[in-house]
DNA sequence: ATGCCAGCATGTTGCTGA
């Protein structure tokens, strides 16, 4: 079961490369986010084709998230529970896992849920979008409580727009004065995490230089001037069925691509 | 200190993003 959540950057600007990615890292449940066009707008048959259920929660012009899955999978929220929001940051559904090992138990789990998001940017500092990112990452760590209560196996994938520490950008100095690498936003991201949630990308690997996003400005691609904000929170029942996790960074040296990578994680499940 | 680059809107420039 691999798992795995990429910021496009507009769907209809990236449905070539995500069409090839698709057909080479063959996941089973995608997070899209930053579609930047409204459910009717999107691209729906192009991704039915290649087997995927197509779920969008779409926005004109900024924002919109989505999730494909190769198994059934049923929404059970269109925006953040608890969170007054017009902008289309957060979907959440349970997708039904493919049985074939006797009875589902707790050791055998029978669901998958899986939340996709989009967190704010919240620059500049001290403006009212620095407020709404810390808002909404308060309310998504009041929900993230009750989904761990349910004790299923759960990930939160997305766009967290947080660098969790100094290794997980290329400069951290440069990144002082910003909204993604503030002691607050820093916090915040800790507190939901210490729920009890691992990063699956860190619970892997130790190593510098591991990015999901390199600006287009400034060739920050060819410095490899990257930082590691695109992430995958998984519940400790998902914990114990991680086998690896990864970072997709050829495709940022695709033509026209987007300023993200993909992100995945493979579970025995 | 600001722009760099990219995408979108009903546009030939301004905004938002990170």
């Amino acid at each position: 079961m691999l798992i795995a959540t990429f910021n496009v950057n507009s769907i209809r600007q990236r449905l070539p490369h995500l069409t090839r990615w698709l057909q080479t890292r063959a996941p089973d449940i995608v997070c899209l986010q930053e579609l930047k066009c409204l459910d009717e707008a999107f691209p729906r048959e192009e991704i039915e084709a290649l087997g995927y259920q197509v779920e969008t929660h779409g926005q004109k012009t900024f924002n919109g998230v989505a999730i494909l899955s190769r198994h059934g999978i049923a929404i059970e929220h269109r925006g953040l529970p608890g969170f007054e929001d017009e902008q289309a940051r957060y979907i959440e559904g349970v997708v039904s896992l493919p049985q074939g090992q006797g009875p589902a138990t707790t050791k055998n789990p029978s669901v998958l849920r899986i939340a996709g998001v989009y967190f704010p940017n919240g620059n500049p500092l001290g403006s009212e979008k620095f407020a709404y990112k810390r808002n909404f990452m308060a309310a998504l760590t009041r929900h993230a409580k009750d989904l761990l209560a349910l004790e299923e196996p759960l990930v939160i994938a997305g766009d967290y727009n947080v660098i969790p520490q100094p290794e997980d950008a290329r400069f951290p100095e440069n990144w002082r004065g910003d909204a993604l690498f503030q002691p607050e936003s820093r916090a915040d991201f800790r507190k939901l995490a210490a729920l009890g949630f691992t990063d699956a990308i860190r619970a892997t690997s130790d190593s510098d230089r591991l990015y999901s996003f390199w600006d287009y400005q400034a060739g920050a691609w060819q410095r490899d001037n990257g930082i590691r904000i695109d992430h995958l929170l998984l519940s400790p029942q998902v914990v114990d069925r991680l086998v690896e996790a990864g970072i997709d960074r050829e495709l940022r040296a695709e033509e026209k691509p987007s300023d993200h990578v993909p992100v995945w994680c493979r579970l025995r499940l």
